[in-house]
DNA sequence: ATGAAAGCGCTAACAC
DNA sequence: GTGTTAGCGCTTTCAT
């Protein structure tokens, strides 16, 4: 293998010259579909190694219209729901010989950029898009690419743009249920986020869905939002919530939107002297790592996101290939992961190695479109 | 603008037509280098909008021999440390109009690999590497390269590739010698990550550094190791470590090599009512949200990974342009944040909105090599 | 200031 | 089987 430092790049055309055959057979033998005597084929493979020759991807993909690498688009990079979902993406990517570019935008006007920017440029075969908000025009600029594009978390109707999703009104609807039945919550709360929050929407649906199901009765005020923080949660809990919570009877059950909200309305609690789970009862949302460090540790509503990134993956790339041509969708559930924060009779840690929660297979629901 | 679907794929000889120049011409004004008339270039920019049209980006990389995107290489896209240098790369690509590839790579083959690959084929301009270990041969490999890589948190002397390093050892010494002096601790206890991690053994040399300017005595067994996680460290610490504390007079220091190892060892002290940090003193390292999060709050290094991230890019990018000739080497050191696990007279716990840690600017030291 | 034409490195008809 | 050749869509001399 020579080593020299070489100033040229080396082409199909050194190797084929090395080879003593034409650019068309070293062509032939790089993508090994068309038959190529053995015999040459070996002089070629030979004579790449001793070149230590590398195809240019540029012109391969200029070649094929085909770059082999996918785009995952995020409103953010950071925080363990986003890194969950790029490494099942990014496994898949890997298993699939594809490349993965991490592209960031927020808001209607940066995601539609990025399509125009990345599609219509042929940069990439395809992109995930995980939808910060929903804006109209947006999603009707999106239908325009809608073979390359995938949807993560936001159900787009009947685009006819591939979607995979997270059930959030069950997941709210279960979280619900387990406070009111398992933590016999006589009171309940629902800590949402933003307001253009799609997931804190559907979640809150879940949650009215429990209520009217059981008769339950609710209080004047049981809809808060916050941010989404531990920091500005904690504020909330501290300012309006806690005292509220603390001049009544009966234990109060607590459906957050996140675990970071979750534990800014447990630390408030405790801090207060309320009792977690004896007067509050809490179920935060996504499982986060948090929620098994915390004390006490979270109940909250697992989702699948590394399979979730897998599946997006996978579907796009079979889309993109003409594998399949009708868009589908593909919706996930999450489990409750019950923990002590809602479960007075769970131990107040367990520990490690001694986890009860088993490492079962998600449940996955698929449904096809028409 | 129209928005009928084409089955064919713009090019600027469909713009040339348009606007009626050559394809020249159109290069031209969408390079916007060389000069063309003001009103041919109105001509052009208008055929272009009225078309629809973006330029092809692997026709504009293969002729230009550059691609605009740079890899980042990293041994895991999970949890804080990498997202937070993910974010800082990003940041700084997005700021110079490049594109950032995620590639996973574990271990000096797929290192080397990934250079071959990427570099190789001209997939990326270049490569930010956050090596796991480091095997000579594999660092032999990677001069080749060296005027496209920059390596990230490992010291790789005078290869004549770009280095952007966090000063460990001083870490070491800093948390070690707070942990001495404010801690005021009697006995002192070092737990390190795996065998192969530069980071411990950086961490560690500081760390012997402060016993030895102190004149610190140092019990038998003063160093362990653990995996970097949280459930091994507890089960580590509740096996080895605490009976042995428990059964001394005196506070113990504890330097974690980061901060689930030290959440593992105050789990551990507090499950078996040794108080944090009235008799364990822990202070962690990377200052991960972990930290604030915990109770009692972390005292930990924070090592300013935006910033390192962004510093990374730049630098890379300089390099790859000509800006730069010479291979640069910055250290950036990390600043202990000091919290309730290591000092008795803060709170428990500093609401948020109080937080008395103010956020300053990370110090950064250059230093040119020859 | 603009155009013609020769690459960039590869793929894919089409011939033989 | 293998070679010839015309693209792929853009950049860049070199003329004019």
């Amino acid at each position: 293998m020579s080593k020299q430092e070489r100033t040229k790049n080396l082409s199909i055309h050194d190797v084929a010259a090395q080879a003593g055959v034409s650019i068309a057979t070293v062509s032939r033998v790089i993508n090994g579909k068309d038959r190529v005597a053995a015999e040459t084929r070996h002089r070629v493979e030979e004579a790449m190694r001793k070149l230590d020759f590398r195809p240019n991807r540029q012109a391969r993909a200029l070649g094929l219209r085909k770059t082999n690498t996918i785009g995952l688009v995020l409103p953010d990079l950071l925080g363990e729901f986003y890194s969950e979902l790029m490494h099942g993406v990014d496994t898949a990517a890997r298993d699939s010989h594809m490349n993965l570019m991490v592209i960031r935008a927020v808001g209607p006007e940066e995601e539609e950029a990025v399509c125009e920017e990345f599609l219509g440029s042929g940069a990439v075969d395809g992109l995930i898009f995980m939808i910060s908000q929903l804006d109209d025009r947006a999603v009707h600029e999106l239908a325009r690419y809608k073979h390359s594009l995938l949807v993560i978390d936001r159900d787009l109707g009947d685009l006819g743009i591939d979607n995979v999703l997270v059930d959030n009104r069950s997941g709210g609807y279960e979280a619900t249920m387990h406070l009111i039945e398992e933590s016999r919550a006589k009171h309940l709360l629902f800590l949402g986020g933003p307001e253009e929050n799609v997931d804190t929407r559907d979640r809150y649906l879940g949650f009215r869905d429990a209520v009217r199901r059981t008769g339950f009765s609710l209080g004047e005020e049981h809809f808060y939002r916050t941010d989404y923080s531990y920091e500005n949660t904690f504020k909330l809990c501290e300012e309006k919530i806690i005292r509220r919570m603390a001049a009544t009877k009966g234990r109060w059950g607590v459906v957050a939107a996140n675990d970071d909200v979750a534990r800014g309305m447990i630390d408030a609690a405790l801090d207060e002297n309320l009792g977690v789970p004896d007067r509050v009862a809490v179920v935060g949302y996504d499982d986060t790592r948090l929620a098994r460090l915390a004390r006490p540790q979270l109940t909250s509503m697992r989702i699948p996101l590394r399979e979730l990134g897998r599946t997006a993956l996978c579907l796009l790339r079979d889309r993109i290939n003409g594998v399949r041509l009708e868009p589908s969708t593909i919706i996930f559930k999450g489990r409750l992961i019950k923990r002590r924060s809602s479960v007075p009779e769970l131990p107040a840690f367990v520990k490690p190695g001694e986890t009860s929660e088993k490492e079962q297979e998600y449940a996955a629901s698929e449904v096809q479109k028409a």
